[in-house]
DNA sequence: CTAGCGTGTTGAACCGCTTCGACAACTGCC
DNA sequence: GGCAGTTGTCGAAGCGGTTCAACACGCTAG
């Protein structure tokens, strides 16, 4: 292993010169940093990552816990997962990985000074994390709502303003009998913040519109999907505006809609909430309001590492819903 | 943050003992243990993991390089990284995130010592990232084979066994104009190994049972599926006994082999090479061999961690492929 | 001509932990 | 009772960086 010495050796300067001309932090003469670069490129060097974080409180590493849990859709979670580590990277900064179920995984490498920081997805109302990370040294981001962000930064799709946007979309196209196919059961359950936040805006905005709006839970598989579409039809079978807020089941929910005589986007009018990618990826294009995964995760780095420069205070960011009219957009009883 | 010294004094003994009673290297009587442990507890100590890593030259991460480009199946990624990351809990490691297109990071985590051992998922044929990490010093396991896996530990389902498995059953039941729908056009050009190996197999095994083979490659969507499947047919009208290798196109192959007049489990035999749980997730459950991705996840760590313990030598574990046979199997013509 | 200043470089003190060699206290044996 | 061998604990030397105070040097200003 080649050290910071042999560098400095090769180089016919201190260590301690060394050391500035990698961070910048002093002054070097121009001839004097060539010297040290030329060395430094000659020997192949690397700091040594223990020892730079022992000496200088710094490991240029994050964490980021994901969930690896039933329920959650996992391409979407990737994408997720590829926003934070790519922006991480713009930042010198490396990704540890954290699965949820490991909640000790936090106390672990936050106490353990293993990041400088963290990012945590899919957060729940009353998350137990939350008071962990807040007790944290380190900056955190929340990916996600909990029910009391005071203090806290988090991030995430605005899907109380989606939900609203959603319900306008559908009611000035002419539909005033809607519904929303939702997250899984055990996601209510566990009242993770974005499927509650999205029924709220929905209730909301149809209340004050004078529309009527049906939920029903699904699970993320075929028969779920079915279940839900079938429920939904015998309940309020005047259904013409359906929002749909679950990936993995979108397509067949389309396929059942379909086979039960209401062909999307020609009897009845969807709207996905999902990323643009998978409302392309449907049977038709999808109206959808695109759920802007790895943008998220991107912010959610540059959040926390702002935190980790000045000392900024926490914030929260709720990115504002963009709807897209696609091909599954029909109009509605009242425009006919 | 309370240091090893402090843990020491409030037990009063030396910080070597502390060290020695987390480490357990040496013997220590068991009523100090105990006032150590009890200071630790009191003070809720937890080493630096810096200074550790700089002290005893091990970090307690392994480096996980995944793949985030197109035509690999999420899931099916996320399965791998699920049993990677499990496994290297027990083994009390920590995972820190690389992806594949940042091959830069191998030297990075690599010379800056920032991790113990490698894990790489989804090699190619011709890999430029395994000379690097045959450089590197440390243990590297790779899941999935190179073109010349000399010196290297990898692990992987044993393809070629499972494509000869596929074409034995097929055969067995009656089958003698197969088809195999594949992977993606990309993953083909980048001479992914598993599906060169799955090929050889099947193609083996057909020439000396005297079937026919045609391989069609298929991109993972909906219309991809729908060509793979209509240019076989055309092809190849012939054709009993199809294999997919293609999660997500698995869906799309079976619901136009029924709208082409095949239908899977009836007119047509459909061994799926896919996770059991997506098998099962299809209209009809499917027969399949399956790839058991968190296994094999596991079973890296296991490896990668065995030779960073003792000096083993490496080597190549390839899974025997297991078929269960399901409700999309059929009797072929030689059957009837 | 010298005091004072800014610039570039250095030595040394840490950062918190592991580990080796030394040593004190006990043990059992001849 | 003395000696070799265990057992348990400790002190100190690193591990490879960062950073602070100090200093040497060449300038400018007075």
């Amino acid at each position: 292993m080649t050290t910071i010495d042999d560098v400095a050796k090769a180089a016919g300067v201190s260590a301690s010169t060394v050391s500035y001309v990698l961070s910048g932090k002093r002054t070097i003469s121009a001839p004097t940093r060539a010297r040290v670069e030329r060395a430094i490129e000659k020997l192949g060097y690397r700091p040594h990552a223990g020892a730079r974080a022992l000496a200088s409180a710094r490991t240029a590493v994050i964490a980021l816990m994901v969930p690896l849990r039933v329920g959650v859709n996992v391409p979407v979670i990737m994408q997720f997962v590829a926003g934070v580590v790519t922006r991480a990277r713009d930042f010198e900064h490396d990704v540890l990985l954290l699965t949820q179920d490991d909640v000790s995984g936090l106390d672990r490498v936050t106490s353990g000074s293993m990041v400088d920081a963290l990012v945590m997805m899919d957060i729940e109302a009353d998350d137990p994390r939350v008071p962990l990370v807040a007790a944290a040294k380190q900056p955190t981001v929340l990916i996600g709502l909990p029910q009391d962000p005071e203090g806290l930064s988090c991030v995430d799709l605005d899907f109380e303003a989606a939900g609203r946007v959603a319900v306008r979309h559908l009611v000035g196209t002419g539909h005033t009998d809607l519904a929303l196919i939702g997250s899984p059961p055990e996601v209510l359950r566990r009242h993770t913040s974005y499927a509650e936040r999205l029924m709220r805006g929905l209730r909301d905005q149809a209340a004050g519109s004078g529309a009527a709006v049906t939920v029903e839970a699904c699970d993320s598989t075929p028969s779920g999907a079915v279940q839900a579409v079938d429920t939904l039809l015998d309940t309020a079978p005047d259904t013409t505006g359906v929002i749909v807020h679950n990936e993995a089941a979108l397509p067949h929910v389309l396929a059942r809609l379909a086979e039960r005589g209401r062909v999307p986007g020609t009897d009845v009018s969807v709207v996905a909430v999902c990323p643009t990618d998978v409302a392309l990826a449907q049977r038709i294009p999808m109206t959808s309001i695109d759920l802007p995964a790895e943008d998220i995760g991107k912010v959610a780095v540059d959040m926390v590492m702002a935190r980790l420069g000045g000392d900024q205070p926490s914030e929260t960011r709720l990115l504002a819903p963009v709807l897209t009219e696609r091909a599954s957009s029909a109009p509605g009883p009242a425009a006919r």
